[in-house]
DNA sequence: CGGGTTCTTGACTAGTTTCAAGCAAAGTGG
DNA sequence: CCACTTTGCTTGAAACTAGTCAAGAACCCG
């Protein structure tokens, strides 16, 4: 993450309004409402998801430590999709009415608001990649992959093994797949292979090489990022 | 469109460096390569499209008149997508030196940026869903009205009728499915339901609420958008 | 120790891909 | 102007993949 100036430093710790605390299950910002808020991911796990009238449930990606979210909703009338804490989450609150001031005034900073525009944007490209013409196996090799590899850049990977909040639901609404059917791949991926452990909440890659081997492509930490 | 300042009027015009024209079937941007040029397209239908090793593509998206291609890879080190003319295409060029004077002296426009970029966002967050969470049949019906909606806005509808310029692989390629099956789907919705037609390129909805109603939800216009 | 949530499994059904072949329209070159 | 090639569309059958249903096991929490 790059260095501020003081008086980005200083326009920043202004421009925290305040910092929030969201319980693990809760929807902090709601598709169809108007967010008065930009957020960012201090400590925690997110989501990002929108529902269909029947009940039928995408999830578009996660939100980790350094990630923003609600842009959307900030430049647009209204949000187009919903954000779920995953585990309990604590967020630095920007007013939507300061974004302005920002922009007029600390167009370095601005300009890292749309690097972490095009960076989220990114990383829904690769999903819509993996769900449109990956195999399910191939899929959730890839997911397991990247979600190891981000958790790994947020420093949440301890010799080798995080802390996973998922349940199979998560995954499953992740992939575009079942329930069903994503326990089953999962227990392919574990059993046939043994290139991963999963067990208790905690996730660990046994054979990197292996999962990647599966996935048909690597995934490649970031080297650097801005911080907002 | 939002009205633009003189000031912005006459750096726009100075950032413009050149205008350029694909023929229909290239790639302007190649994933992997590092792009000096930012584009916003004038005329005609580009896509951006991944493939994986094996050749299998997936389309993320299309980009019309108005529409801005090539931002991820002016902010990032490389392009982690390709982008193929589907017509002729007539393109506007900015050079990637400019984009920081952009962001120092004129911070509405670096705000139109982000908004493009968000709304970019917003659109791909919509293909995820559906080919996460829709059936074929719901998938194909969304992605036509998608379509539609898109190019209505850009103006290219006449008394209902579109110059329709993808092949059947095209939209197999978006939807995430084999080209027989798409083959087979648009089968099912064109004569089931007579809800459309679509013969020699040209397009036509002859029954939007029905189409809506197989897609499970309706698209609605952008009232208002930048344009740079 | 319940009672709820999550995980697991098998059997069955529905949806999708693959393969293969034929057709139609458009483009190319002798 | 007519073979000939190419590209895109269409169709059926067979094989495979994924979803649904149902029920039981394991786990977690108060």
């Amino acid at each position: 993450m790059r260095e501020f100036t003081p008086a980005e430093l200083a326009f920043v710790k202004e421009f925290k309004a305040d910092e929030l605390h969201v319980d693990a299950g809760a929807s902090f910002l709601r598709e169809g409402a108007s967010s008065e808020h930009l957020y960012t991911v201090l400590s925690g796990w997110a989501f990002r998801y929108k529902m269909l009238d029947d009940g039928r449930r995408q999830i578009l990606n996660y939100a980790l430590p350094a990630d923003m979210v609600g842009l959307q909703g900030t430049l647009m009338h209204e949000m187009e999709h919903s954000v779920e804490a995953l585990t309990p989450v604590t967020l630095c609150v920007f007013p939507r009415s300061k974004l302005w001031d920002l922009y007029a005034h600390f167009p370095s900073l601005a300009f890292d608001i749309t690097w972490l525009a095009a960076r989220e944007e990114q990383l829904i490209d690769e999903n819509l990649v993996n769900l449109g013409r990956r195999s399910a196996l191939e899929r959730t090799a890839y997911l397991l992959l990247h979600l190891f590899v981000r958790a790994d850049e947020a420093g949440l990977v301890k010799n080798g093994t995080i802390q996973f909040p998922f349940t199979q639901q998560h995954l499953a609404d992740t992939l575009g797949m079942s329930l069903v059917h994503t326990n089953k791949t999962l227990k392919r991926l574990l059993l046939a292979t043994n290139a991963i452990r999963w067990k208790d909440r905690v996730f660990e890659m046994t054979n990197r090489s292996l999962l990647v081997e599966i996935a048909g492509q690597d995934v490649t930490p970031r080297q650097s990022r801005p911080f907002i």
